[in-house]
DNA sequence: CTACAATGTGAGCATTGCTCATGATTTGAC
DNA sequence: GTCAAATCATGAGCAATGCTCACATTGTAG
């Protein structure tokens, strides 16, 4: 193919750097494409490697088990939705009123599960059933939870006697549940829950901070 | 309606019907200390049948295969769960303050998770991969809403605008799914948790009825 | 007792996640 | 450039497991 040898000498590159990380990428694909159209169960790990064009072998030097490529596939998924709602962390946002906050908070959660439907189509079966999965996602919360604790302080800091992480630990888990759950649903019951889901938060957080 | 051939199909009425029965019951009792002890996946369908002491040609006799036997247990333990729940739905309870209600309400039913700890190992891990057993457990939630629904419209009929099945709903969701959540988590945050369950359960019921 | 039906049984098949012996490729000292 | 050693790539095949099915056993009727 290439003569690599002619003039650098001392480069040290590894050429299989790069190819390397196109495999995995290529497996990763695959594999999101297979999970979402037959399931995580029904995917077989030979399958993902044919149809990627990797041998079986190499897929296994990438990946020590089937559940290490759904975990791979939850953390891309988790960075993407961090990034959307990173903004909700910082100053600018915490002066909206509670309701819009909460509102916005909701609804860009509600919008990324809408982006990224194989999210949902993988993690309803794989929950639970692959621990390290779960522990992706639980750490994903967990970061979750101190933002929006951080953010929640910002706002009104008065209540010292509020254990914020708590609070913002409940909200996460609680609409998250709905949120998620909604997923499922017909498309007039969805929205109907969503709205419910905000209710739910708002009356819960305003039972904390009665102001606005 | 009710398909209640599931386990106990049509058995000949020979003198085998009832050491049928009896087997069948070896194989649930083996199965869910299996489950228990050694996680759903890793317990094969072979060892359930020598330590039931059933061959396993037999075991698939009575089981379609491995997910009706989780499919069993689930009816099992739900059944278990509505008795205790079916005292909220008499009239005695409705004339409780709402808070007393609400907590009576989450304590029974965190109660129920202690006294089955079974319920909690199993169901954690197979939730989702097994459609079989979610239908179960949706059908069991939809009743607990209706009954949920029509003792709220008993205490207080006169919010017609108010769509009483979709906030049961919500509450048996949201609240189940930081109850489920409680579980797995040390003594004293599960408490700390379970009050902050009443608290969110309690906010959103005021909002909708703001009364006592 | 004989013939037939119903039920019980477990060796073994098909599938699939994963390994590992073998072969190809890269490296670096001379 | 050469060559040995280290590194990486490969896919046939192993082990494990859910499930089947041909055969054995038990029960019934005439």
């Amino acid at each position: 193919m290439f003569d690599r040898s002619s003039s650098v000498s001392t480069i040290r590159r590894k050429p299989n750097q790069a190819r390397s990380q196109e495999r995995v990428n290529r497996i990763l694909d695959v594999a999101e494409a297979l999970f979402v159209s037959q399931g995580y169960a029904a995917t077989t790990t030979n399958e993902i490697a044919k149809q990627a064009q990797v041998p079986i072998g190499s897929l296994y030097q990438f990946f020590s088990d089937k559940k290490a490529i759904v975990q791979a596939l939850t953390v891309r998924y988790n960075q993407l939705l961090r990034e959307r709602l990173a903004l909700f962390s910082t100053a600018e946002l915490t002066k909206l009123p509670l309701s819009t906050y909460v509102e916005q908070l909701i609804d860009t959660t509600t919008q990324f599960f809408n982006d990224y439907p194989g999210y949902y189509a993988i993690f309803m079966e794989v929950q639970g059933s692959v621990p390290e999965v779960q522990e992706v996602e639980d750490t994903a919360d967990a970061q979750l939870v101190a933002d929006l604790a951080r953010s929640l302080v910002q706002r009104d800091a008065s209540k010292d006697t509020v254990d914020y992480e708590i609070v913002t630990f409940v909200l996460v888990k609680a609409i998250g549940s709905l949120v998620w759950l909604s997923l499922g649903q017909e498309q007039a019951f969805q929205q109907r829950l969503i709205v419910e889901a905000k209710r739910l938060a708002l009356s819960y957080l305003q039972s904390y901070f009665p102001s606005s």
